[in-house]
DNA sequence: CGAGGCCTTGACCGCGGTCAATGCCCGTGG
DNA sequence: CCACGGGCATTGACCGCGGTCAAGGCCTCG
């Protein structure tokens, strides 16, 4: 599937505010486009591709396998956001955590190393440096929260309050995961509210 | 209480990597030294000081007031750590956080403005701008995984073992708070322990 | 039709939260 | 110098929730 450089323009505008015209021209040769199947990784364990993705189509899953083998799910993330790996990007070594496509997903992506030259050489466009490094930040700070001041039974009603069409596209042991709880807490959890709201 | 040049030198020394002393010539000139009283503090929510610290003793307890009124302790640092507000550094708003001294504590300070520009003019630097947000970031992924992957206990655990100094300098309701637990169950972990070890 | 993956449900357990009582330490004022 | 009060840690009683294990049902796919 090949996207036109008009889908790619609307694309990029996404990734920074404030692009100009001629910026985006910059980007657009760098930027390509890929598709994935389902099961099929972006990125695994251990790589370095200092890429940043946008998605275009389809579902990511990104997960960590800890010490005793378990999938530890940190992030679900679909059309219109961005994803990449906070280990490459940030810290410059492999990284910890797999991002696999759970829908046929299509991607915009481009290196990063790149993206940080245009910026380079455009201090106007400086706040867009920061423009990942805050995506990401804000996630962190908001799963932090998220686990310290919230009940997974409130972790699980402020999931589907922002992400309401996702529990569809996924199974539930994977929010459940996402949640630190188990499938069977979860399956009481929604039960419990449903029997509430009655 | 004043510093001598040779102390900020070394103090600056550990702010980041790479410093040449014309480097450490430039910082020490911004570089400002305070003291604190236990119960003052070194940024109060609300406020906008873009300052990173360098406790050169004592103990600073870091937290926020939730909906409730509730105070969540987030962090806790001393000697020959860094402290900053992630909210003013990253964000550049109000932070949300209180910095508070908990005992008498002196600190080196700058302003990160500054440490940014010198960065900016030296391009060799450039390790160091990321040092910070680093830093952070690290603290906020480790943050994370305790919750997600380990229980209180284990959190605990693994406390006494980073800081095992701190549990004697800080009442025991603040390291409950920070671990997400209440005094009440911390008591009867501490007590678990030390019956497990018999 | 059988196998595997997933969700649900029941039974049981252990831990953390809550509330309340008690004891300890320490600083302050009579 | 002692008495009182406040802050904190501990402990007990009780409860509810999440984990674990196991069984059963449903769906899909080969």
């Amino acid at each position: 599937m090949k996207l036109t450089d008009f889908e790619k323009i609307k694309a990029l505008y996404k990734l920074g505010k404030n692009l100009t015209l001629s910026d985006i021209q910059i980007l657009i040769k760098s930027a390509k486009t890929k598709s994935f199947l389902p099961g099929e990784f972006l990125i695994k364990e251990g790589e370095i591709k200092k890429e940043i993705f946008l998605i275009k189509k389809g579902l990511v899953r990104t997960y960590k396998v800890n010490d005793k083998g378990d999938e530890i799910t940190t992030l679900i993330r679909y059309e219109n956001q961005v994803i990449a790996s906070p280990d490459i990007i940030f810290f410059n070594k492999p990284s910890e955590f797999y991002f696999e496509a759970f829908e046929p997903t299509e991607v915009i992506y481009m290196d990063y190393d790149v993206l940080q030259k245009l910026i380079d050489s455009n201090p106007k466009l400086e706040a867009n440096r920061k423009f990942f490094l805050h995506n990401i930040l804000k996630d962190l700070l908001k799963r932090v929260d998220s686990f310290v001041l919230l009940s997974p039974e409130e972790r699980y009603l402020e999931f589907i309050k922002t992400h309401p069409d996702i529990i569809n596209r996924i199974p539930n042991k994977h929010i459940a995961n996402l949640l630190g709880i188990t499938p069977v807490s979860l399956s009481r959890i929604r039960k419990r509210i449903v029997t509430k709201n009655k």
